[in-house]
DNA sequence: CGTCCATTTGACCTGGATCAAGCTATGTGG
DNA sequence: CCACATAGCTTGATCCAGGTCAAATGGACG
């Protein structure tokens, strides 16, 4: 088991991807650069995750930690075999990937054609989504900063700030310090989301994968 | 082998999702629609590649027809023991959803960060590739329409368009009727994308997946 | 307490959206 | 073979959501 420090990166777009990394605690933010900087966050990483499956022979992005991380490292060969092997894993591992790419057109959409309120009320709901499993409460952890945020969801941090500030001012929500906040009308962040066909309950199970065991 | 028209669908998000299709000519084009209508097509779907694959048990998203095209089709079950049994099949379908992951990462970066001109140039760039295979012609086949690419870009049509002509105006690239295009200056092309760390060969080889002859 | 960031708030600006005509290839049927 | 319908595309004029620039404000930690 290792471990990191809030900031410090798990990897590089562009080192030689030897690895697969099963996060245990704490949250990655995954993210790609363009040439003049301008950064991107594709993904946001929590504990019974994989990061760094690719066939690739170089990582395609970065992986740094938001919050101090602990995960294990797998040689790729090993992660390769053994995947190949168990006959109980590989439907695991191709339901993950299924999942993350469902995850994804989802984001396109975001990107492509909602607004920044909607972006910002879609955010809130993913990750409430994601701590679902481990808790059910209206306080929701947000441990990635304001500039996370903004560059996951193709805004400013002006504009995050500015909408979380409409959100909170319209009693939506409240913000709980600067890394939690409490959902006040879930039906209505639901429907600022856009895609909320009302009796909609995308938002209360929207997974098929299971807590899966990595190797070793 | 069956076959449908231009516009036609395969199947519409939401469908039981019973069946995998690989395409064997023409194009299609994947979209989701927002509940106010907002379109984005998440991708587009070349011969050789499959389309269906999902774990719910309906499909995400909807598959139609840009050009009149053929294809085949397999049952979800059948299909998932094939790839299971198949020790061949199996890395080469694992490989595509890496690709297709990957593609779908680059076009998150094009929509949070891109401008209008990059992204259109980006999407010539993208499409030059596809045929690449095929052809090796500065002409490149462009058969989706505008809307489908300002769908596609996160744009609108007119803004596809006018960034069109000033390509153009510029002799970056030369409108070959409306459904071509020839590339005049593929370097200034590869520029105006962003991501170009000049000597980058992103656009001459970016794919690792061999053809692969899906059953039956 | 003071320093340092993260965040908020304010004022202004702009790229791309919107609204509104024209234009151009295909048909199509008389 | 030619009007003329039609759907896709281009072009122009205006608008505005969100970006940019700049200045407080606030909280965590020595």
């Amino acid at each position: 088991m290792e471990r990191i420090e809030t900031g410090a990166a798990i990897f590089w777009e562009g080192d030689a991807a030897d690895h697969v990394f099963a996060v245990v605690e704490g949250v990655l933010r995954i993210h790609k650069l363009l040439p003049d900087g301008r950064r991107v966050i594709t993904g946001f990483i929590y504990p019974g995750d994989l990061v760094g499956i690719s066939l690739r022979d170089r990582y395609l992005y970065t992986a740094e930690a938001v919050t101090p991380t602990r995960f294990r490292r797998f040689g790729r060969n090993r992660f390769q075999e053994e995947i190949n092997k168990s006959p109980e894993l590989r439907p695991q591992l191709f339901a993950r990937l299924c999942d993350e790419m469902a995850a994804a057109q989802d984001q396109m959409v975001l990107l492509a054609r909602k607004s920044a309120e909607e972006r910002v009320a879609s955010f809130l709901l993913i990750i409430a989504n994601r701590l679902a499993g481990d808790q059910r409460s209206p306080v929701i952890d947000v441990p990635m900063t304001r500039l996370d945020m903004a560059d996951y969801l193709g805004l400013t941090i002006e504009t995050v700030s500015r909408t979380m500030t409409k959100l909170a001012s319209r009693g939506v929500i409240a913000p709980c310090g600067r890394h939690a906040v409490t959902i006040r009308k879930l039906e209505m962040l639901a429907l600022l989301a856009g895609e909320s066909d009302e009796d909609d309950n995308r938002w209360t199970s929207n997974t098929y994968t299971q807590q899966a065991v990595w190797p070793h």
